[in-house]
DNA sequence: GGGTCAGTGATAATGTATTCTCAGACCCGT
DNA sequence: ACGGGTCTGAGAATACATTATCACTGACCC
C-alpha cells in the first residue's frame, strides 16, 4: 500500500503550483525548499508513480527534455529560447482537431495535436 | 577544403527524398542501400556539416529524439503513435504567428511556432 | 607514381537522463 | 517498545545518443 510521504507531497506541491511543465532537476531544486534532504532518485520515483496514476503528464520540450506537469485541460506551451523555461498557454486556437484534417495525406487518422510557441518570456524580453 | 564524397551524397539523397524528418539510424539504413559500407559516425558527421551549412534542420519529435530534414518552407509534422514515423504536413493553419499573441501572458515576445499532429499514419490505421 | 591530407569506419569514450541497489529511517498496527 | 514492510538518499549502474580517436583509404595535385 503506497504511503503519502512528505517527499511526495513536496514534489506534488511544486508541480501543482507551477505555471508550466518542469524538469526533474527543477522539481528537485524547488522541492528542496520544503524538504532539504530530498534526493533526485525520490523525485524520479514520485514522478513515475504520479504519471502511472495519471495525475501528472510528461511532455517533451523543444530541446527534447522530459518535463512534468499536473494533468489539466488541453493547452499549449511557450518555450523561452533564452532561459529555456516553459510556460503554459491556456486555451487552444485550433477550434477542433478536425480542422486540420484536410491537410493530411489520405488515410491518416488524426487523434490530437500539440502546439509549441517559441520566443522570449517576459523576464528575458 | 571539404570534399563531396559518395557517403555524403548518399546521406543527402536520403534526406532529399524523404517525406518527413528522419532519425540518424533511419538515415544510416537507407543510405546503406547506396553505400553498403557506410558507418554511423559518417552519418553524424555529414549531418553536422549539413546542419552547420543550414542545408538541413534538426527537429525534436514527440519522443524527444533528434530528427533531420532538408530545409524547406514552414510546415508541420505528423507523428504516428504506432510506427513512430514522422511525416511532413505541408501548409500551416495558423495564418500568422501573431494570431496567437493575445493568449500569451503580458510581456512575452512570440517568434515562431511548431505544430505536431498525433495519430495513426496510413499504413497503421 | 608518390606525397598529402580530408574523409572513412570501427571502436572506445563521453555525456546525460534515468533506474537500480542497498543499508538505514520511518510508519503503523500490535 | 517491536516487527514488517515501505520509503528514502547516496552512489553505482544502465541506457542511449553523440563525439573522439586512430589507423587506413582514396582523391587530387605535382
Amino acid at each position: 500500500m503506497p504511503r503519502r510521504t512528505i517527499q511526495q507531497e513536496a514534489v506534488w506541491d511544486v508541480l501543482a503550483s507551477s505555471d508550466g511543465p518542469l524538469l526533474p532537476e527543477e522539481i528537485l531544486e524547488r522541492a528542496q525548499e520544503d524538504c532539504p534532504t530530498l534526493g533526485q532518485a525520490t523525485v524520479y520515483r514520485a514522478l513515475k508513480r504520479l504519471e502511472a496514476e495519471a495525475q501528472v503528464e510528461r511532455v517533451i520540450d523543444l530541446d527534447g527534455r522530459a518535463r512534468f506537469e499536473v494533468g489539466q485541460d488541453h493547452h499549449h506551451h511557450f518555450h523561452c529560447r533564452s532561459c529555456d523555461r516553459v510556460f503554459d498557454v491556456p486555451g487552444c486556437s485550433v477550434k477542433s482537431t478536425k480542422a486540420l484534417n484536410p491537410k493530411l495525406p489520405k488515410g491518416f487518422a488524426l487523434e490530437g495535436h500539440e502546439v509549441w510557441l517559441r520566443g522570449l518570456c517576459a523576464s528575458c524580453a
